[in-house]
Order: structure tokens, then sequence, then C-alpha cells
RNA sequence: GGCGCGGUGGCAGAGUGGUUAUGCAGCGGACUGCAACUCCGUGUACGCCGGUUCGAUUCCGACCCGCGCCUCCA
């Protein structure tokens, strides 16, 4: 039984599915007006590591994962730019693409955009504004009534007056409460816009995701997820919005990943402390960085460090050590280590406990190993690859993973200092042999002898 | 101020009412020409103060500290 801690009701639940055997599950993606950091990273791994761990353990998982396309933002960024807000959000959703690809992320089920729903925004709010939660004001803009929903707050645990004691001053005078929050935005002249019974404009920030979810996934669904901050009032107002419209029970699970912190702050636009996923894998291997976000469990908040991601870095290696220069077999049963794997994966997706089990495999590899036992040591490179590879780690060729990004010194030559090195060493010319060893070293190649020759890595 | 989360060994990071997390770094040993890799061994860890208990890092309460949300943000 998989458990799942639930934002709505602050604790671990059972995890039911709403039909037996298929998980629907729903994630707020991205604004798409400039590159994804990596604290979008954060949460692309975290539910692409849910979604692989369900589907390792037999589910049937639709997976969507929207792409916010038109948003106040957007139409800025494009303005500043001087481009067409298509050609912004293409060139970013493109970008997003390459960043996913290259961490390891496995496409969505689904990847609706918000411009391709726009009918289906109108239609909800015209149901939200017939029943009475939702109201066209006088310039232009509709907006939802928080006041006629009476479970508004449930998900963020906020209580409507003190939200309204906290308003700010500057409040739009078209809203009847300061808590209500727009639908529909008039457009000003020379905006692009989409016709409505109230007037040109275009869909307001959280209407989009309850329109696309409904669509894709029907009006109750297992599982939402997303980042930390979306918690309120996004996720907030997506429940007022969809259960107001459809009369029904929203989402059965809520889930929220953890922040990425620079220097104990939250990485964020707005603190301007963010590095793109794609500056950081500048500097380090795409796995790596994976590696990183995987060892820590998705909902705690972890540091993005130098230290933290060359640490990653080492540990990653340990694990890629064990499998060089073994086969892994085929068909290997599940064993001891599946078991412990699954029952640290099943409490809440635990991929630090599970990191664990990886290592207990790989020393248990390298001690079959030094063994000679190599029936065993295939066998359990197999269920390490096997394993690894529901967390989208170790699928490399080991081989290629230490020689990723060779700059300096082609292959053939590092090879061909290795058998240099080789001869020296066989005419006890142990000098020499420590002279090549330095050179390369300092060339950023690390020598590992063995028994049966020397293999090599960028250090 | 309101709401929420957290404080674990040098660092990172799980977990548990009594028994080893794990990794990195360090130290000792084996292996090695020497290293590296690997293996074996190695650490008075659980913010502070009370309470419950035969026993608490693990449950309860107070306190201190940190972080997040309350406004656009994954």
């Amino acid at each position: 039984m998989i458990r799942i801690y639930n934002t709505l009701s602050q604790q671990k639940e059972d995890f039911q599915p709403i039909q037996p055997g298929k998980v629907r599950m729903y994630v707020c993606g991205m604004t798409v007006y400039d590159y994804c950091h990596l604290g979008h990273g954060r949460v692309l791994v975290a539910f692409d590591v849910i979604t692989r761990y369900l589907r390792h353990r037999g589910y049937d998982v639709h997976y969507v994962r929207n792409i916010t396309d038109i948003d106040d933002k957007i139409l800025r960024r494009a303005d500043e730019n001087g481009e067409r807000f298509t050609a912004l959000t293409q060139r970013m959703i493109d970008a997003m693409h390459e960043d996913e690809r290259r961490l390891g992320v496995l496409a969505p089920t689904e990847e609706p955009r918000a411009t391709d729903f726009v009918d289906e925004i109108v239609a909800m709010i015209r149901v939200l504004i017939n029943k009475g939660h939702a109201y066209a004001a006088d310039n232009g803009d509709v907006y939802f009534s928080v006041d006629s929903f009476k479970d508004y707050g449930k998900l963020s645990k906020k209580r409507l007056e003190d939200l309204l004691a906290g308003a700010r001053v500057d409040v739009e005078q078209a809203k009847k409460s300061p808590a209500d929050f727009a639908l529909w935005k008039a457009a000003k002249p020379g905006e692009v816009s989409w016709p409505s019974p109230w007037g040109d404009g275009r869909p307001g920030w959280h209407i989009e995701c309850s329109a696309m979810s409904s669509h894709c996934l029907g009006d109750t669904f297992d599982i939402h997820g997303g980042g930390p901050d979306l918690l309120f009032p996004h996720h907030e107002n997506e429940i007022a919005q969809s259960e107001c419209a459809t009369g029904k029970h929203f989402v059965n699970v809520w889930m929220h990943a953890g922040a990425i912190r620079v220097n104990r702050e939250k990485m964020s636009k707005s603190l301007g402390n963010f590095f793109t996923i794609r500056e950081i894998l500048d500097k380090y291997p795409p796995e790596v960085v994976r590696y990183f976000l995987v060892s820590s469990h998705y909902r705690s908040q972890v540091d993005y460090s130098e230290d933290n991601l060359v640490e990653a870095g080492r540990t990653l290696e340990r694990l890629y050590h064990a499998l060089r220069g073994v086969l892994p077999a085929k068909n290997v049963p599940e064993g001891e280590f599946d078991r412990q794997f699954h029952e640290t994966m099943d409490d809440d997706f635990n991929t630090a406990g599970a990191m664990s089990v990886l290592h207990g495999v790989a020393n248990e590899l390298n001690q079959a190993r030094r063994d000679g036992d190599e029936h065993r040591s295939r066998e359990l490179a197999a269920v390490l690859v096997r394993l690894g590879g529901v967390l989208g780690l170790l699928q490399q060729d080991p081989e290629a993973f230490f020689k990723a990004g060779l700059s300096d010194l082609t292959e053939e030559q590092v090879e061909a200092l290795i058998e240099a090195r080789a001869n020296a060493r066989k005419d006890k010319n142990f000098a020499e042999a420590d002279r090549i060893r330095d050179e390369l070293l300092e060339k950023g190649i690390i020598l590992d002898d063995s028994r049966e020759g020397t293999s090599w890595r960028r250090g």
C-alpha cells in the first residue's frame, strides 16, 4: 500500500485511486516567459519520479502537466523583446523540453496549453456566473466571488477574515471583496485578446488549470501537484473555481514539492537568486543534478550549493563504479533489495531512503566482484540498474558516464598515454609512470589500476 | 500579526518508543611499485527545558532558532 502526504489533510494517507489500477494526476507546469530554473527542475524531477514509481508498481498513470502560455508576464516580456508573444512562448517551451530531456524527465501523457482551451475557460466562467459564484465588473474583468464558496481556504488553512485583514490598500476598486480574483481580464487597447460574452480579453491566471484538468481528467481526479508557492493562492483558487463550477469534489490528494534554496533563502524569480537549469548543466553533468534532487525527499527544502553538487557527483560515481565493466544479467527476479526499495518508496516516495538501498546493492556488488563471483555480480548489477531506473538514474553506459565531457584530450590521446605508462611500469620506471599519471591528472583524468588493466575517468 | 513546516554526528540526509540508516569527508588496516578504486574496521548524533513511560532523538507541553506562505513566483 502506497502512502502519500496530502496537503489537504496534512497527513499521510493510504493511496486509493478512484479507478483501481489507474491514476489520474495533474501537475501545474510552467508559465513560459523565461527559462526554467532549478526550482522548476525540482518539481519536474519530483513528479517524474512519482510517475515512474507508480508505473513500476503497476499503475496506469495518466499524467497531465499544463503549459500556461498566456499571462501578464508573458505579454510584458514579449513587449520588451519586441516580439509576438507566441514567438516568446514557443522558444521557452522548446527550451523547457530540452531541459527536461537532459534531466531525464519523461514526457507527461498530455501537455495542454492554455491558449488551446479558451473556449472551455469561457464556458466555465459562464457557469460560475450563472451559479452566482462570479460577476462581471464594470471594467470588463470577471471576478470570482470568494464569499460564495464556504470552503475557501481549506487547502492553505487560511481564514478569509485573516486574508481580508491583511489585504493591501490599493485593491482593485472593481472587486466586491479584496480577496476576489480575476477569472477574465479585459484587454487593453492593442493587447492580444479573445472574444467573450464580457468583451475581448484573456483568461485570469488560475482558471486555465481548472478548465484543462477537467477536460483531460474529469471533474474529480486522484492527484494534483505543484511547487510550494502554488499552494496559495493558485491551488486554493483552483479548488474554488472547480468545485463551484462542477458541484463535485475536485481532487483527492494534493502534493507539494519543497523549495530549492540558495544561501538559506528560497530560490525565486522575485528574489532574483535563481539559477537556470541550463546554466547549472553547464557546470555539472545532468545526471549529477538529477541525483542531487532525488537524494533528498521531495517535500523537504534543499540548498543548492557547489559543495552539495560536488558531493552528489562523488556519490553517483561510486554507484557507476560498481557497475563498471559488469554486464547486467537478464530477467533477474525481484528479491530482498526490491522489497526494501518498495517499502521505503511506498512511504510517500522516500527517495532518500531508496538511495540507501541502492548503496546497499552497490556494496554487495563490489564484494561479489572482489570475490570474483561473476554470476552474483551480474545479478546485482541488474538489480542496481533496475532500481536506479525507477528513479531515472544509472541508465547510462558506465564508460560513457565516466568519460563524458572530455575536453583537453581525445580518448585516443588518453589511451596512448596510458599505454606509455603501462610500458614504463613494466620496465619498473615508476618515475616516468607517475609523471604520466600526474600529467593526466592535471588534465582532469584520474586513473584506476586493477588486475584487468587501467581504466580512467574524468575527475 | 495569522497560518504552516523544520531543527539529527565535521557536512549532506533518512528513520525509529528500547536494536546499524546511507553517502561525502576523516582515521586505522587489506590490496597497490606508490596512489586511485574497492574491501574490512572506526564516531559519547538526534535545539533547550519540563511531562508521559520501565525506557524518548522518536509521544505531549512550553521555550529558543531557522524557513515558507499570507502579493507575481515551481
